[in-house]
DNA sequence: ACCTGAACACCGTTCAAGT
DNA sequence: ACCTGAACACCGTTCAAGT
């Protein structure tokens, strides 16, 4: 079904423009400038042609920021899964997943819409996340929620590694804000949004633990310690 | 300070361009129209003025996006904070953060990376939910940590209620994620994004009640229940 | 001090014309 | 079938000229 199939006959002649190989010159305009140089300018000349060539092959450039985005989702590790216990696995999965998408920001609000027909890699990680989370004792109905949720929080911690050192210093204001002033001096100094991500993190996969334990059965500790 | 006070004679004459107006009227704008309609134009046209004076109060189209976002921060609802147990105080706080956020998405990478100085609205909501959690019990030095961490989540469901309800649908390629698929079929139908918040912010303020009978002393109660 | 109007350097996208 | 080149309808921002 592709343009390489439909063309039968005569030499291989020149490489020809594809979906695929727009999306790879993407990828590699992003890797080397970031992704404000993926305009559908840089990217025709990185491919040689008219910016109008590269619409007979995508309907937009939002498809091809979708398309990036499912390539870059290879790049997220999902191989504790099956390796460790399900919640040192989906741990494991969240500080990857973040990492990479704290490398790709412009992609999170992307990546939040986009439906997983049409992206095989993004498909591809959520099985093998379903796959770890079923054989650790999660029922079906509970286990898109449980994946949606740590997601949701690998995104906006993906978002927060973007803020300055210093986004949180009341400046003027201070003297409004006392209690959170004085929180905000007593905060360790370093990698303040990775701290606040692994406090997160810990919190809510003893959570999910919890609910795990409590949809397991009656018999179950209550994880309140109450 | 301001342009009122630098007038000081003479009829108070006709009302005058400044910052403050111009941010009403991007909130106005926002509100009647969407953020796509928030553009430097159209701002200009609301006020009745040419694009180009604008530039004399604001320095950049992002400066007016910063403070709509301090704008809208008032809308987030504390008051939980005070009269709930910190618990349920941080709880009701996160929904009704979502909620806003969730009609303003288009904030959401704004306010992850924009300082506090300078936004004295969000400034209150911090000292608002700093200071519940520290009559809850809460040391200085993790405080920031949690609230970063319910903020992060909360950012991240808030992208996510933009997600079309069949996001997860595998599409031809089910075959290839047979547990996904299972488990995506086996979820529940209507409010699928309030599912999945609400199950990963029990699991959150869950797990952060555990961090925070840890830091209590030792005598707390293993959370893990085992 | 502050506004206007023209201009600039971009965007993504469309489409008739070519081959 | 697929590419080029010109054009379109926007963006945000700058700046000389006015008052």
């Amino acid at each position: 079904m592709t343009s390489a199939q439909r063309r039968p006959r005569g030499r291989p002649s020149q490489p020809v423009l594809t979906a695929e190989r727009i999306t790879e010159a993407a990828v590699r305009l992003v890797e080397a400038r970031g992704h404000d140089a993926l305009t559908v300018a840089a990217l025709a000349r990185e491919l040689g042609v008219a910016p109008s060539a590269l619409y007979n092959h995508v309907s937009t450039k939002n498809e091809v920021l979708r398309r990036v985005q499912d390539h870059v989702n290879r790049e997220v590790d999902c191989s504790a899964f099956g390796r460790l216990p399900w919640d040192e696995a989906l741990a494991a999965w969240a500080r990857s997943y973040r990492e990479v998408y704290a490398r790709h920001v412009p992609l999170v609000p992307v990546i939040a819409v986009t439906p997983v027909r049409g992206a095989p890699h993004t498909l591809a990680m959520y099985e093998r996340v379903a796959a770890g989370l079923r054989a650790g004792g999660w029922p079906e109905h509970l286990l898109v929620d449980a994946v949606v949720a740590v997601e949701s929080f690998v995104l906006g911690s993906a978002l927060d590694t973007q803020a300055p050192p210093d986004i949180f210093e009341p400046g003027e204001h201070a003297g409004s804000a006392p209690t959170f002033a004085a929180a905000v001096r007593a905060r360790g100094g370093g990698d303040a949004a990775g701290a606040a991500f692994e406090l997160g993190l810990g919190a809510l996969v003893a959570g999910l633990r919890a609910v795990l334990a409590a949809a397991d059965g009656a018999g179950a500790p209550d994880p309140r310690g109450s």
